[in-house]
DNA sequence: AATTGTGAATTGATTCACAGCT
DNA sequence: AGCTGTGAATCAATTCACAATT
């Protein structure tokens, strides 16, 4: 097992990877699968699926391989996506727009109830109306939210996740190009679309100097 | 310096979030930065970044720091946005249609010069045309992009990455949560937007177990 | 016979601490 | 005097290899 140590954030993100594949496979019909489909459905090597789910508990049977439908609820149990929470957007450009709807989030567990932003108040959005960001310590007071995403320009960034906070949000999801500061008892999770467009941009150069 | 070695891919990463603390000190006319200075405006520790530089060799004046246009000209030498590289998208339902238009995109180097999808040929879409998937690898013949961003459904993926790849590009960003299977030469970056809300619900969970 | 679960070995990344410059 | 650049030390993650189990 592995009770009280610190787990990588990399291994939460592959049991989401792996969780994802096991859907595919119970689609097809099937019940057990073994350390080594899973790594190659996934693109990584078996000692790593069973290193990652050692962290959790031994739920596999030996000489046998694990039970999908009961490896699956187990991973959802971990990383949370057995429960539906509850996500208001700030920011309804077009990528705010966007993931408003994206179907990924719903399936897994994340239901977008609230959609703030500083203009078009009023405006419905896809089955939500758009509420005043500055309401929003008050709207959260009748209707918690647990988690935010921010997806407002980089100098709205900061004072939006303040906002959050006060109002009560338990973890942000930031896609501005910005570091925020928000106190230690908020998870905090910074994407930067752009920055992954980087990366391959790096070994593109790399390729073309050599 | 490190001619040889291989960097890390995080490194690749900080190197585009200390170009863009760059950018803010540049906006406020500053000249000179201590990596200590950046250091604090990413979230990181100061020798971090002296040895992320390091890599790529030695650009700064002991005793004093780094002049902050050159710093920010060598890093984008390094990860390659001092070059224009052009972009097709694949796939224009809400997420992928907000990304034709992403600002941090064009900002960094990345022009949205092709537009291509199943339905809705010929549409125009804030100035692109949408084209047929599969007429990719005709266009691409007369007109090459360098990098293809995947947004279409989980099942199409693997298809469209194929015609991403006859069609010549050198690079793909995955928005599809599956794992695809590119030749070597192809650079892959795979991003799954609920994988990073999983990690905050992973750690949501935890505290309220405890 | 097959596959898990896991200590041990290895590889990789970060942090430390200080010599070397300006 | 101050801050970089870097080898050495530490910390973390991955991979190996095999005993344990069905």
């Amino acid at each position: 097992m592995n009770k009280g140590r610190k787990i990588p954030e990399v291994t939460i993100m592959r049991l989401s990877a792996y969780s994802r594949a096991l859907e595919q496979m119970m689609s097809k019909g099937e019940t057990v699968v073994s350390s080594l489909e899973i790594a190659e459905a996934v693109g990584v090597g078996s000692p790593q699926v069973r290193k990652d789910l050692a962290y959790f508990g031994a739920f596999g049977i030996r000489g046998l391989g694990y039970g999908i439908q009961d490896l699956y609820d187990r991973i959802a149990e971990i990383t949370g996506t057995n429960k539906v929470w509850k996500v208001a957007i700030v920011g309804l450009g077009h990528l705010g727009g966007a993931l408003v709807s994206y179907p990924g989030f719903l399936s897994r567990g994340f239901k977008v109830v609230g959609a703030f932003d500083v203009k078009d108040i009023g405006k419905r959005y896809r089955g939500l109306v758009i509420q005043d960001i500055r309401d929003f310590v008050q709207v959260a007071k009748e209707n918690p939210f647990d988690l935010g995403i921010i997806v407002v320009p980089k100098d709205a960034a900061q004072e939006v996740a303040d906002i959050l906070v006060a109002g009560g949000v338990r973890a942000i999801l930031n896609f501005a190009p910005v570091n925020l500061t928000v106190p230690v008892e908020v998870e905090l999770k910074q994407v930067d679309l752009s920055m992954f467009l980087e990366t391959l941009s790096y070994h593109m150069s790399q390729k073309t100097e050599k």
